[in-house]
DNA sequence: AATGAATGAGCCTTCATTCAT
DNA sequence: CATGAATGAAGGCTCATTCAT
């Protein structure tokens, strides 16, 4: 009870630390295989307990899905908006930093098969996507049109239809993220995401800032 | 064909319309439900025959999917190939044909749901994978890459890496259709893949023309 | 082939009997275990056929269910509608040829595990009582109230409340099933239905038979 | 009670009251949904304490319900055994005044739920069919029995099968509460306990009185 | 060639019971 | 005494595939 720095509180960590090992086992599962064909069993399996462990939890699959997204997609959705918030400089950088940003903590992570696999079965589970569309799509439909907004009132971007030029900048983005998760392990090294990236940069930002600033920012 | 007024049964008459009347009616459930939902009984029922008809045509469930791929989207690739092998104007308007024939073609009709799954399913099923790749991406991605190097050489089009910027041209396409068949139905208006084009396309040959040309050709 | 008149519709009496074989499996589990702890998986095996077979015949373990009712009780409901209206003779003949065409037909029979069945049960599937309470309940009470409304205005009973009359006729039979079906196997021979309805027809004559009628028709 | 202000914790005042305040709960649940769908997570729930608690204080799920059987039928039984003892006045006034009492102590209370559940499960917990029997089924049996001798040998009753009239006696009832706690809810109206009874008395009465005591005993 | 009845493995979810704390 | 996290067996339902006719 009172033993020196021994510290065993194996149990209580147990409790505290199911949700998140249920979660990482959920993540990897769902990432691999999709959300139809992912058994619970197996998430329980990985994340070492048993089926029934998964419902004190969770209340169902899709519940655990929501989850999973809440907690590796959602956050990053958060600290975007504040970085960009808090940006000053000129929005190109600004743009450049987004996009690497977003690779870092979710084109290069397994988060990214979460964005993958939601494109890939929200049509049959329209309740995941309702709450995909409204807690990440949404948002970060915002942040990225803020931002548009903010270079052409600065003018440092040329008009455009803020709207759709949005959709065209996530675009090669999502289609990375799908890529990756499904003909990637086929097309044997033509997919490099960051030459990709950097190709997809150069060609936006030439396409976006006013012709006389061709001098671009360089990268 | 012409034979005399024997009338033969119904069902002999039809032996080789079969196989399109089920890749017909195969095509239009994929699409609708995902490889996954899918039922073939569905299938069957929706061509007019019984559950085990299908399999006198088909092995299963996966290779009834290669098929409808190899009937609806392959042969659009190969017109395309010709297409662009005899068009003798400027880059940037066989740019806009391409892609507007991409999206008449594919993009508009049904044969878009099937890229979609494609890509969301081939994860699951490596086989399906791999021959999309080789019967496929390959072709598209080496069609793109044709009509760059031509724009490239013809000095229609600044350089750029062709490998990558090939990619980049095909990303926007892919996430469209993707977005049709998933969040599509969600996304109340937000989504226009008239303007989307036109505005990825505005971007793309003002990130791609050469700076002295800035006075593009009009759309 | 052609062999002479040896005739084994085997095949053929398979798929016209199988809703019959079902059901009489069904009947069978239902009665034993109940609603709920009866296993589809069993009735199926009962039945000579796989799990799956039962979801061709039946869409699921409620429908299956009405499909009993209907089959072992609801006919008889109708035959003794004929039988009554074409009754000429005292009513007391006719009140006690109900009850003995009732327990021949019911009481005596499996049906009789179903009344019990719906009665314990049906607080927790509502459907299921509501299916019975319109196909059942609802024409059999009307059945008896007809009857003794018959009986008064011939004057051969004495004038009652025949709404509650008609329960407080209905009522030893249903609990005589119940017994039958519960704690019937415990209770040693305490348990004699002849003797119980005899008895009950005694009382009930007794005391439903005008004053002046005491010289009641021999049983 | 009254111990200095030493408050101990609640838990430990209470601990000869936590079999009360489970029973209570089991009660209501088992009423409500029946032996076999209700968990004994919510039982523990509604009393306060947690699931673990159940099984410090009844072995199981089954001796629970036994225990509530004990706590709220069996001293019913007692009670009318005495009082039924120490009538002395007209057989026909006992039947009356054990059917009213019977009404108002389990007929019309949550008690009744469990004479029905019994019945309705009692086929698939042998168990608890046998200690019901011996413990309420037999003991009342009895009682009716001894009121049905002491009736006929005082000549207030005219002779009968005492055997086979108790049960057309009990029958009624049973059947109410089974009503009560099935089809009740589904039959609007139809259901009235008060002149259901009423009537079955009538009924009973003018079937057993003699003759020659045609003017009955007012209601 | 065509049928469609039959199969049976597969998966989500529930809940009585146990036991480490 | 009390807790509540953990277990794991059980069951309804689906659907790709087979095969007797």
């Amino acid at each position: 009870m009172q033993l020196p720095a021994e510290n065993k509180p194996r149990w209580e960590r147990r409790k505290d630390a199911r949700p998140q090992e249920l979660l990482a086992a959920a993540l990897d599962l769902f990432v691999e295989r999709g959300f139809a064909s992912t058994r619970l069993e197996d998430v329980a399996r990985r994340a070492g307990v048993s089926k029934g462990t998964l419902y004190l939890y969770f209340e169902n699959k899709e519940e655990l899905f929501k989850a999973v997204v809440r907690n590796s997609i959602v956050p990053v959705i958060g600290d975007a908006e504040v970085s960009i918030a808090a940006f000053e400089g000129h929005s190109a950088d600004l743009l450049r930093q987004v996009i690497q940003n977003w690779w870092q903590r979710i084109g290069a992570t397994k988060a990214s098969g979460i964005v993958k696999l939601v494109m890939a079965e929200a049509g049959n589970f329209p309740e995941l996507a309702q709450m995909y569309q409204e807690e990440v799509v949404t948002r970060g439909t915002m942040m990225i049109r803020g931002m548009l907004e903010r270079a052409i009132a600065r003018g440092e971007f040329r008009p455009v239809d803020v709207v759709q030029m949005t959709q065209v900048l996530m675009a090669p983005m999502l289609t990375l993220v799908t890529w990756k998760h499904s003909v990637g392990p086929c097309a044997r090294a033509e997919l490099n995401p960051d030459a990709f990236l950097a190709t997809f940069l150069d060609m936006a930002l030439f396409g976006l800032l006013p012709v006389d600033s061709r001098a671009r920012p360089a990268a």
